[in-house]
RNA sequence: GGCCCGGUGGCUCAGUUGGUUAGAGCGCCGCCCUGUCACGGCGGAGGUCGUGGGUUCGAGUCCCAUCCGGGUCGCCA
C-alpha cells in the first residue's frame, strides 16, 4: 500500500524542519556528488522538492532508475546547510527514509529534455504532448488558460448570463466554412454536422425568452490554419441578448474583458470602457486595416494629388497612400528590409522617400519629386528628418499595403508603438452590401442575419452599397478578436435583405428554416458576440503560436500526431454508416 | 493550390569555393568527486547529412524531382 502524500512539491518550509513527509512526483534529475551523496529533485504539479541521498542503501533504491520516473519518498525534513535562494523550497531538504518507486520511465533517453521542450521540433512535441507538458513553462500556458475561462464564467454570470449548451450535432449550414460531416447511421445518405458556432441556437433561445445567453462553445470548421488559427476545433466566449442594442453588448465587452486582461496578461493594462469606436471606412482610410493596432500612433495620408504624374510608373493613375514618420533615422538596410518584409506579406511593393535635416528630398523616388518638392511637403505636412512610406493601386489595394507597412514600421520604431498594454477597439458601421470580386454582383458583406442600419427604410431608399449594417469587429492590439451584430430579428425585413441580392423569402426559408419559422411567433430584438478564447488566452499569455494555449492541439495540417487522428476505420463501422470509401488517384497520392 | 523558410547523432545547431576520417553544446553510458542547485573532472557510445535521381575523379555542399515540418496568401459568412 503507497503512503500517501502528506505535503506536494511546492510546500515544505524551513519551519516544517524535523517533520516526517512524504512526497511524491517525478524523478525530475540527480545531481550526485560523490558515490554516496547525490541531490535528488522531485518534481510535481505544484514545484520542486530537493531530496538529498547520503546513504548507500537509499543510492541503491535509485540505481538505474531513469529519470522521469515517478517515486514517493518518505522521510525528515531538514534545513539545508547550503540554501538555494531562487526555490521556494531552497531552504529545506528531504532525508529519505523509503523510496519507493510509482511509475518506471522504461527510456533513459526522452525525444527532448523535458525542461527544454520548447525548444524542440514542434512536429516532436505533438507527438510527445504528455512530455512537452510536464515541461512547467508550457504546463502554466494551460494552467492559465484554465483560470482565464474560469474568470470569464464568474465575470459573465456575475453579469447575469446563463451558460446554456447547444447541441454539437446538428445539421450542416450552408453558407461560411466547410463543415465536418457526421454520417448518420439511422438514416442513411444523411449527415449532422459539427456546428461552426452555435449561431442559429442562440438566436432560436433568445426567441424562446432566455435574456441572456454565453456558452464557451466549441466551433468547428474545416478550414486551413494559421499561426494564430488552430484547423479543427477551437472555442468562442459566445453571447447574446434579447431586447438589447449594439451599445448594450459592447458595455458587458467592455466591463467583463479588460479586467481579465490586466489581471492575467504579459501586460498589466488594458483599455477601459468605453473602447474606441472606430467606422469601418474610417479605419480602412487611417490604418489601412480592419484590425488596426491602436499601439502604434502612425496613420495614413492621402498622397494621390501630390504625386499625381510625377513620372514615376507605379503611381500612374493609381490611389496614393503615405505614412509620414519622425524619429525614424533607419539606415538603408533596414528601409530595403521593409521594403521587402511588406512585399513578402502582402505582394504588393512600397516606396519611400525622406526630408532630409537639410530640408532637401533625398533617397527612394525622391527624383520623381524634386520639382514639386513643395507642393509635397504642404501636402503631407513633412517637417526636416521625415521618412516618407507610399504605396499605391486601387484604393483598397493601396489601403491594404499601407496597412502592412504601418504595422511593420510599428515594429521597429519604438517611439511609435507603445507595447506594455491590451489596446481594444470596436469597428462598427460595415457596409451591408458589396459588389463581388468574382461574380461582379450585390453579395452580403458579412453576415446575413444582420439588421441593417435604418431597417426597412433603408433597403427601400437607400443605395445599396451605402447601407450600413448593426455589424462590428472587436479588435485588441491588431488581432480580431470576434464579429458580432445586432440580428435582424424581423422576417420582413430579412426577406427584404435577401431580395437585394437576388434571393427570397424562399432561399431563406430554405437555409435557415427554424430561425426563419420561430421569427415569425415574435422575436425580441437581439445582438451578442463571440470572442474567440484561443486568441484571447494568446494575447494574455503573449504567445506567438495558437498552439502554446491548447492542451492538445492538431499541427498545420489538422492532424493529431500523437493519437493518430484522422484514421482509417474498418468496414465493419463504415457499413453501419452506410458510406463508401472513393478515393481517386489523385487523391491518394 | 501559390509563395517563403527549414530538414545534419536522442535534442539544439555549425559545416568555407564541391576535397581526406562530418564537428560543438546539451542529453545518454562508464569511472572519479562528501553540499550540489545549469554541480564539476576524465573517458566512451551514438550519423545511410529527409528520400530518389543527376552533374563530377569526388556531393552534407551544385542541379532536378519528391516527402515532411513551420510561416504566409487563397480560405476562415
Amino acid at each position: 500500500m503507497v503512503q500517501s502524500r502528506t505535503h506536494n512539491c511546492n510546500q515544505l518550509r524551513l519551519s516544517d524542519a524535523g517533520q516526517k513527509v512524504t512526497i511524491v512526483g517525478w524523478y525530475d534529475n540527480m545531481r550526485k556528488v560523490s558515490k554516496n551523496l547525490g541531490f535528488l529533485i522531485l518534481r510535481d504539479f505544484y514545484g520542486v522538492t530537493q531530496v538529498v541521498v547520503e546513504t548507500e542503501e537509499m543510492m541503491a533504491k535509485l540505481n538505474g532508475v531513469n529519470n522521469e520516473s515517478t517515486l514517493s519518498i518518505t522521510g525528515t525534513v531538514r534545513e539545508r546547510s547550503s540554501k538555494n535562494t531562487a526555490l521556494p523550497t531552497g531552504e529545506i531538504e528531504v532525508v529519505p527514509e523509503e523510496i519507493e518507486i510509482l511509475g518506471k520511465c522504461i527510456y533513459n533517453e526522452l525525444p527532448f529534455e523535458i525542461n527544454r521542450s520548447k525548444e524542440a521540433d514542434e512536429a516532436t512535441r505533438l507527438k510527445y504532448r504528455y512530455l512537452d507538458l510536464r515541461n512547467p513553462e508550457v504546463k502554466s500556458k494551460i494552467v492559465l488558460r484554465s483560470k482565464i475561462v474560469a474568470e470569464i464564467r464568474k465575470s459573465m454570470t456575475e453579469h447575469d448570463f446563463l451558460e446554456i449548451t447547444t447541441p454539437i450535432l446538428t445539421c450542416s449550414s450552408p453558407e461560411g466554412a466547410r463543415d465536418y460531416l457526421v454520417p448518420s447511421r439511422n438514416h442513411p445518405g444523411k449527415f449532422y454536422a459539427l456546428p461552426q458556432a452555435p449561431q442559429q441556437f442562440k438566436q432560436l433561445l433568445m426567441t424562446s425568452g432566455f435574456d441572456r445567453y454565453f456558452q464557451v462553445a466549441p466551433c468547428f470548421r474545416d478550414e486551413d490554419a494559421r499561426a494564430d488559427r488552430s484547423p479543427g476545433e477551437f472555442y468562442q466566449l459566445d453571447m447574446e441578448m434579447a431586447f438589447a442594442s449594439q451599445e448594450d453588448v459592447f458595455a458587458v465587452i467592455e466591463d467583463v474583458l479588460p479586467p481579465i486582461f490586466a489581471k492575467y496578461g504579459k501586460y498589466q493594462t488594458a483599455s477601459t470602457a468605453p473602447f474606441a469606436r472606430i467606422a469601418y471606412k474610417e479605419a480602412m482610410d487611417k490604418y489601412g486595416s480592419d484590425k488596426p493596432d491602436l499601439r502604434i500612433d502612425l496613420v495614413l495620408q492621402d498622397a494621390t494629388a501630390c504625386m499625381a504624374d510625377c513620372g514615376f510608373g507605379p503611381f500612374e493613375g493609381q490611389t496614393v497612400k503615405a505614412i509620414v514618420v519622425d524619429k525614424f533615422n533607419g539606415t538603408r538596410k533596414v528601409i530595403d528590409k521593409l521594403c521587402a518584409d511588406v512585399e513578402v506579406q502582402c505582394g504588393h511593393k512600397v516606396f519611400w522617400f525622406r526630408l532630409d535635416e537639410n530640408g532637401e528630398l533625398v533617397g527612394g523616388i525622391s527624383k520623381f519629386l524634386q520639382e514639386r518638392k513643395q507642393q509635397v511637403i504642404d501636402a503631407l505636412g513633412l517637417k526636416n528628418g521625415d521618412f516618407v512610406g507610399l504605396s499605391a493601386g486601387k484604393l483598397l489595394e493601396a489601403q491594404k499595403t499601407a496597412g502592412v507597412l504601418r504595422r511593420f514600421l510599428g515594429a521597429i520604431c519604438p517611439e511609435h508603438m507603445k507595447t506594455e498594454c491590451y489596446e481594444f477597439c470596436w469597428i462598427v458601421d460595415f457596409p451591408m452590401y458589396e459588389i463581388g470580386e468574382e461574380s461582379g454582383e450585390l453579395e452580403f458583406c458579412h453576415n446575413p442575419f444582420s439588421m441593417p442600419q435604418g431597417g426597412m427604410d433603408a433597403l427601400l431608399n437607400q443605395e445599396p452599397l451605402d447601407i450600413l449594417a448593426y455589424q462590428y469587429d472587436l479588435v485588441c492590439n491588431g488581432v480580431e478578436l470576434s464579429s458580432g451584430a445586432v440580428r435582424n430579428h424581423n422576417p420582413e425585413i430579412m426577406v427584404k435583405a435577401f431580395e437585394m441580392v437576388g434571393l427570397g423569402e424562399e432561399d431563406v426559408k430554405a437555409k435557415f428554416p427554424a430561425m426563419y419559422n420561430a421569427f415569425c411567433y415574435g422575436a425580441p430584438p437581439h445582438a451578442g458576440i463571440a470572442p474567440g478564447v484561443d486568441r484571447m488566452v494568446m494575447l494574455i499569455a503573449g504567445e506567438e503560436s495558437i498552439r502554446e494555449i491548447i492542451p492538445f492541439p492538431m499541427n498545420k495540417t489538422a492532424q493529431d500526431v500523437m493519437m493518430g487522428a484522422p484514421s482509417t476505420v474498418d468496414e465493419k463501422q463504415l457499413k453501419d454508416v452506410h458510406i463508401k470509401i472513393d478515393i481517386t488517384e489523385k487523391d491518394a497520392e
